[in-house]
DNA sequence: CTAGAAGCTAGAGCGCTATCTAGGTCAAGC
DNA sequence: GCTTGACCTAGATAGCGCTCTAGCTTCTAG
């Protein structure tokens, strides 16, 4: 299971094209440098993958590749910054709840529209009000 | 209360900037067409105001403006289309559920590392896991 | 031996969402 | 009259995160 993978291997596992696979180690994404074969193919490690996938969540999560790197950049350096890292980490979490607490805002307000026109259309009304269920209830205007 | 709003008024309201709001008005994304002075310049309602802070929930839970406008279009072409409204928000519900359903999951992982990462600072080692918790549990590498 | 698949680099291009610029109009106040 | 500030249009530019192209090498199978 040491075999080293080709990029191919790690685009197919990880999800990311490999055009994204090199674009990401040029910009500096990669924990650790990676290997190349005597014929400059791209070796990777598992250690390499789980990595990737931790960048992936980091994305997929919003965070921008600018701080995924400056992330990585701390790992490169070694042992001692740990502080950073756990800084960085947190703002991100901070970052990624808040994304969730707007979201359920959101979703709470488009809900409330899909129940408003699902009733209406079931009712055979068709009008239905437009405002956020919390702000100032309005009570005019279709949409 | 029925006074009518100048562009900088509701860019003050909604948050968005003037640019924006002449930008979206452009793009088709308002419901109406924004009313004019005589001498050209817009005046918005409280409508519009609502109009938009709808838009913003659209927006900033990721739907593009193009989705935005379709919306509108549906709107602007009166009664009629209710079932066609409700799918396009049904849809980005769905959407929007499994966008927050996905930053959850990103959101586990990192609150672990996390919390790894600040019981090693406090216990004084400085090395942590780095795979995801739920897949391949890896027992090396440090991050 | 040859064809085809996979890899390489450097760099251009794209889709989205603004945001800003240039070059003006208009109304109010000093 | 002149300045100030808010507003107007059309279009250029920007930032982000890829994605693709061009032109080339290398490996593998038939």
């Amino acid at each position: 299971m040491t075999t080293g993978l080709s990029i191919g291997q790690v685009a197919e596992r990880t999800g990311l094209s490999v055009h994204a696979l090199r674009f990401y180690e040029r910009e500096g994404l990669l924990a650790d440098p990676v290997r190349r074969e005597s014929n400059g193919r791209r070796v990777y490690t598992e250690d390499d993958v789980e990595w990737l996938d931790m960048c992936i969540k980091f994305r997929s999560s919003g965070m921008p590749l600018d701080t995924i790197r400056k992330y990585a950049d701390l790992v490169r350096q070694g042992p001692g910054n740990e502080q950073d890292r756990l800084a960085l980490l947190r703002s991100h979490e901070d970052h990624v709840t808040a994304q969730i607490q707007e979201l359920a805002e959101c979703l709470s307000v488009i809900s409330h529209k899909v129940d408003c026109y699902s009733q209406h259309l079931a009712a055979g009304t068709a009008d239905c009000l437009w405002g956020a269920p919390s702000t100032t209830t309005n009570t005019s205007a279709a949409s």
